[in-house]
DNA sequence: CTGATGACTATAG
DNA sequence: CCTATAGCCATCA
């Protein structure tokens, strides 16, 4: 296989990172996770933390759909007014997901994994 | 090595 | 709504 768009940087060993970003991957448009929420689904409770570090990793024109992923609460993470910002909102926006004040309803677009999602655990 | 920083979160006042 | 605190940990200066 060559290397697709979103390989990882050579160098990191064994990154955290590819599991994040196949969590982030498997969000469904229109929806959208935690930071935290991924952390816990990737087996990393309490290292919302890492989820950020892990996308601020992220290759330029990955197709990881990084903009899914936002605050407790239904904030987004990046500053009112920055360009990642209006790029989030955007592409929310694009999949009919309603963004308001940089706030997202989080009753009606926070993703609930199915019982078969959640049995299908990718392995390392 | 140390200390600050940050795409976080929960709790308390 | 806000600030403060504590826990968290890779990354950077």
């Amino acid at each position: 296989m060559a290397n697709h768009p979103g390989a990882v940087p050579r160098g990191t060993k064994r990154t955290y990172c590819q599991r994040i970003w196949r969590a982030v991957a498997a969000i469904p448009p229109g929806q959208v996770a935690t930071y935290g929420g991924i952390a816990e689904r990737v087996g990393l409770p309490r290292r919302a933390r890492l989820v950020g570090h892990a996308l601020r990793q992220l290759p330029a024109g990955s197709s990881v759909p990084w903009h899914r992923v936002i605050r407790a609460g239904g904030r987004i993470a990046f500053p009112p007014g920055s360009d990642s910002h209006r790029e989030q909102c955007r592409r929310l926006a694009a999949e009919g997901v309603l963004v308001l004040n940089g706030r997202v309803d989080m009753d009606r677009y926070d993703w609930q994994p199915s019982l078969d999602e959640l049995l299908w655990k990718p392995r390392d």
